[in-house]
DNA sequence: GCCAACGTTGGC
DNA sequence: GCCAACGTTGGC
């Protein structure tokens, strides 16, 4: 299977592209994704060596912050069986973990975030899931030619 | 802070 | 299985 491409979303309040900069090996675990079909893509799909896009919501712009890579494809999200942690659901069991994650290790922090109002204005973004009305996804696909097109933006604004 | 859009829950 | 109510997401 060929590389893939994808687009996480985080808010930088809770988990920001500087944080990631600042773990060990730049690198952490994905944990506290909570939603079906996100769980799904984690779960199936996102594999090591794949891209990411490590996107920043509910922020001043919002908008791709960094790249980063797959460097573990799906696994249990133990912090789901964690009685401490925020994410924890009581439903979930080592036989039956219900939720998954990955880990990421960041490549590359933009110099500037690629805004969300700048993707939605560039010709061959516009049908981005990013961009599709009322989008939720927090783990979204990214098609190739996508990835190409936001990584020549963000050098456009260094 | 507002609010549209969406996912989940739970009564029936 | 339907659907209203509710909680959450996320742009603005």
């Amino acid at each position: 299977m060929a590389r893939r491409y994808w687009l996480f979303k985080s808010e930088p309040s809770s988990f920001s592209v500087d944080d990631l900069l600042g773990a060990p090996g730049r690198t952490t675990c994905w944990e506290g994704v909570r939603n079906y079909q996100a769980r799904n893509l984690l779960r199936d799909n996102v594999k090591k060596g794949d891209g990411v896009f490590f996107y920043h919501s509910g922020a001043r712009p919002s908008g791709v912050a960094g790249i980063c890579v797959v460097t573990r494809s799906g696994y249990p999200d133990d912090s789901a069986q964690d009685p401490n942690s925020g994410y924890h659901d009581p439903r979930a069991t080592g036989g039956n973990p219900i939720w998954y994650m990955v880990d990421i290790r960041l490549a590359r922090k933009f110099t500037n975030v690629v805004p969300l109002s700048l993707i939605r204005n560039t010709p061959g973004l516009e049908n981005m899931v990013l961009c599709r009305k009322g989008n939720r996804l927090s783990i979204q696909p990214v098609a190739p030619s996508e990835w190409r097109l936001i990584q020549r933006l963000a050098g456009t604004l260094r």
